[in-house]
DNA sequence: CCGTATCCATTCCGATACTG
DNA sequence: CAGTATCGGAATGGATACGG
């Protein structure tokens, strides 16, 4: 009870958000789940973690709708973590991560990773920020408000 | 010795990018950043945060070239901590944090933050991915290859 | 195969005291 | 103010062993 700025009432989004995803073993399983993995064990093999931190990540993330527990696809009598429609819409900010590592962590011949469009093979351009009229944003184009919704959809 | 994921050579930008910035309190100081926050003690007021943890990510965010120490601006004889280019770069990511936030974590009249066009005064539209011809992508559209750059810029 | 439980080492974090 | 040093409690993480 030292002091209430870590609580839900919290107003700023990012850091609720960080929150529900804010380490960095809940982002790559996050990261596994859109490359299509959905198995518990294929999380432990393919991240090398602990069983247990990676049962309670899976919980963790199943409880804040991130996931949901689907019925095995293969008949087996087990269960798979699935992203829903909440955990899908991480896809930009994973991509975001993505793409920063990819700018600046990498050398300029080093091999990585990257994302390609599944229809025709060819590189996924990089998130940018617009403003309403199709305009590039940057950071010092824009401020941080305070607002109470009314009547948005 | 018993697997070598974790290693600095990992092929997988996300993964890379989260050994750079994977934890709550540097994201909130990067975030902090964007809405002008330069000082030791502002950010410490700020986020609550105890000063020896503060130091250590202002050490380590300052020695990944995400922040760099410049001269106050005040005329005082303190330093004061501000993004680089290569942090400026982090914007898409914070911004799709709270997005995701303002969008999934908090109630339909509940008061939060948002951000803003500073010359309009509207709401900055949501992140979105597009292919090349403009075409809204969706996780599912793409898939995670690995490359070596030949002759990229 | 899943997933849980337990043990142990390491790190994180907050509070406080201390130095330019 | 800005930053460092230290201390104790809590959480994290890895390894292993144990039951559905």
């Amino acid at each position: 009870m030292s002091q209430q700025e870590n609580m839900p009432g919290e107003t700023c989004p990012v850091a609720r958000t960080l929150d529900v995803i804010g380490d960095r073993w809940s982002w790559l399983i996050v990261r596994d789940a859109f490359d299509g993995i959905r198995r518990f064990g294929e999380f432990q093999k393919n991240l090398g973690m602990a069983r247990n931190i990676l049962a309670s990540r899976l919980r963790a993330l199943t409880e804040q709708g991130v996931l949901e527990i689907a019925p095995a696809s293969d008949g087996s009598a087990y269960q798979e973590y699935v992203l829903t429609p909440k955990g899908e819409d991480l896809f930009t900010v994973v991509v975001g991560l993505r793409q920063w590592g990819e700018q600046h962590l990498f050398a300029r011949r080093e091999k990585h990773s990257t994302l390609i469009e599944r229809a025709s093979g060819k590189p996924v351009p990089r998130i940018s920020l617009h403003d309403q009229d199709g305009q590039a944003l940057r950071p010092q184009d824009t401020i941080v408000k305070k607002v109470t919704p009314q009547n948005r959809s």
